[in-house]
RNA sequence: CGGGGCGUAGCGUAGCCUGGUAGCGCGUCGGCUUUGGGAGCCGAAGGCCCCCGGUUCAAAUCCGGGCGCCCCGACCA
């Protein structure tokens, strides 16, 4: 390509919008423009880069086994009744009527595709285990795009999905998918580790994210060094304090005016937050099937003064499909006292009471009395109240000891690139996409689920590779090789070996982007540093005194002069050493579930 | 959905408080000069000041409503 002619311009000033540095440098470099909050036209220099990755992607899907297709982007709204999914799922999925008044909806994921395929084209054991798998658009209303292309409504997923017909052999692809992963991100030069993950609307037995670490990501992830666990926070597990070795005493109710907090209730009757119970109220929407409707429950949580709330193991641990803070008057309507509030005489009917597993195990808590000024002291699980489930409630916190191995975890923030999923028969059992096992006996076939997003990679990439200069593009997802800086003035002999330069790099598979602009070197240097390909050649009339053209490479100061007749054989060998090198970064992850 | 910020030429912005001819830088176009790290001079084009309504002799400016974009939170693959 001649920049002469390339549709897009870089920027000199960057658009106030922008604040991510990878925001910045798409927008800078003339990779994307934005058409509305959350989506983006990908211009040329993207869109090479995203074919860059989206090759890579295929070549490691490719290597276990995957077969690609394309599924449609518009989707009957009965497939997903028949999963529950078009119930189960919100506002995130967009929704419309076609012209004969039918429900449909824009795909924002295919397992129900898949699984419809599978049942129409699956009958035998012998044709599984199968992998499929498609690079295509998805679409979700998502209530807040940011970071540029980080979070945004429509964008390119790869989606595979493994069929089996046994565990083991889910097993297998989740691990091949596991190992693949990492071989993608690693051929793209971005680092990530893999986490445990909450299975959110999928569904399904167990998850992994991949997290690139950077402070702009959205995730926070709980992370032990001695013993290597990593979960997201939103399922981590932190290791639960010994027991307290304390008799029941009896419960008294005490006057603790102007205490609605924690910490001025513990202040007050100066004991430790360790020894009081918080609650928390929500109004929880429990998913009604076909033909139902969602129901709202109020929701009585209990976690111990010194733990915060986990919404999301809440939210696992009753089965809800969302949870909203309660209102006063919802609160006050049970029976509880907001600030005072405890489960300890409740109004019952139709609450449900749910309490950390530490609050049974933690005698003669500080509870609320249910009245405005007032406490219990020394309230007692299963003396005082019961609980309709007893869960994991609580937030891992920085600090706090690892369930593991008893380390100190700390947290990081994290960009999700991609998640694996172990489904099971959720979908297949759902739509009756089932097989004849090797004794004749019909059984659902066994599905697994696999997301990379290839926009939010290439900004991850960007974000985890650039200067103060621009981007600094590792080969292997460069849009080109190497940029051609000609300074074209009083020298026409400098444009004559441009031209024949550009016309043998491309002969021999030498990627390059030719600046022809009438611009003056300042610019063209600014401009190429800002694209940031991984090589650079000047010509002009001075390398060519010097006997050729000047070679740099975008993270180096060094330069060299080539002669102009090996000036194509060096950009060649200069980019397999540089592909081999970044090949050469696939290594094997021990996997740990 | 809650909180905050912002909408003025392609981009970055001043002007708004205190109403009275819409300004600057970059970019763009033409000319001359210049040419190894965002050149100089001369000339030119380019504005429903986000939209609708109100107040006023007069609105970019004040008031009301709406829309859009960004950030934080909630939420989310």
């Amino acid at each position: 390509m001649r920049m002469s002619r390339l549709f897009s311009q870089t920027l000199r000033d960057v658009p106030g919008e922008a604040e991510l540095p990878s925001h910045q440098l798409l927008l800078k470099a003339g990779l994307v423009r934005p058409l509305s909050a959350g989506s983006y036209s990908y211009l040329p220099l993207a869109r090479r880069a995203l074919t860059k990755i989206e090759d890579i992607i295929r070549d490691e899907i490719d290597a276990i086994g995957g077969q690609e297709i394309t599924m449609p982007v518009v989707h009957p709204a009965s497939l997903w009744q028949e999963t529950g999914r078009w119930y189960q799922v919100g506002p995130e999925m967009a929704r419309f009527k076609d012209r004969a008044e039918r429900d449909m909806v824009l795909g924002m994921t295919h397992e129900e595709v898949i699984a419809d395929l599978v049942r129409q084209e699956v009958r035998s054991y012998r044709q599984l285990p199968c992998l499929l798998y498609q690079i295509q658009t998805k679409y979700r209303d998502e209530p807040r795009a940011r970071g540029g292309l980080i979070r945004v409504r429509e964008f390119t997923m790869k989606d595979s999905y493994s069929l089996d017909a046994d565990w083991e052999g889910l097993d297998a692809q989740y691990r091949a998918h596991f190992q693949a992963y990492f071989n993608i991100f690693q051929r793209c030069h971005l680092p990530v580790i893999a986490v445990r993950s909450d299975v959110g609307m999928m569904g399904g037995q167990m998850a992994h994210e991949y997290m690139y670490l950077n402070a702009i990501g959205e995730d926070t992830l709980v992370l032990c060094d001695g013993c290597g666990y990593a979960a997201n926070r939103q399922v981590a597990a932190a290791r639960l304090p010994a027991a307290e070795a304390e008799g029941a005493l009896p419960s008294e109710p005490v006057a603790t005016p102007d205490t609605p907090t924690i910490e001025a209730l513990a202040e007050l009757l100066q004991v430790p937050t360790a020894r009081t119970a918080k609650a928390v109220f929500f109004m929880a929407t429990i998913a009604g099937g076909e033909g139902e409707v969602d129901r709202e429950r109020f929701v009585f949580a209990v976690v111990r003064g010194d733990s915060e709330l986990n919404e999301t193991k809440l939210t696992n641990a009753i089965g809800a499909r969302d949870l909203r803070p309660a209102r006063e008057e919802e609160i006050r309507a049970v029976g509880a006292e907001p600030g005072y509030a405890s489960p300890v005489g409740l109004r019952g009917d139709g609450v449900l009471v749910v309490v950390d597993e530490l609050i049974p195990q933690s005698p003669n808590l500080v509870a609320g009395a249910n009245q405005p000024g007032y406490h219990l002291r020394h309230t007692n699980y299963g003396r005082d109240y019961t609980a309709d489930h007893v869960a994991d409630l609580v937030l891992a916190r920085d600090g706090d000891p690892c369930a593991q191995c008893g380390g100190t975890l700390r947290t990081s923030r994290g960009v999700e690139v991609g998640n694996i999923f172990k489904l099971g028969t959720r979908y297949t059992e759902a739509l009756e996409a089932v097989f004849l096992d090797s004794a004749g006996n019909s059984k659902p076939v066994i599905m697994g689920s696999y997301g990379i997003g290839s926009g939010r990679l290439l900004s991850c990439v960007i974000e985890e590779h650039h200067d103060e200069g621009g981007i600094r593009f590792p080969i292997s997802v460069a849009p080109y090789h190497v940029s051609c800086v000609a300074l074209l003035q009083r020298a026409p002999e400098v444009a004559e070996a441009a031209e024949r330069l550009y016309q043998e790099a491309w002969s021999q598979g030498v990627e390059m982007l030719l600046d022809d602009r009438d611009a003056t070197p300042g610019v063209k240097f600014n401009d190429a540093d800002l694209i940031g390909l991984p090589l650079r050649l000047t010509l002009g009339a001075r390398s060519l005194r010097q006997g050729g053209a000047e070679l740099k490479a975008r993270d180096s100061e060094e330069s060299r002069i080539v002669p102009l007749d090996e000036v194509v054989s060096t950009l060649r060998a200069e980019v397999d050493r540089l592909l081999a090198e970044s090949r050469g970064r696939v290594s094997t992850v021990p996997y740990a579930d």
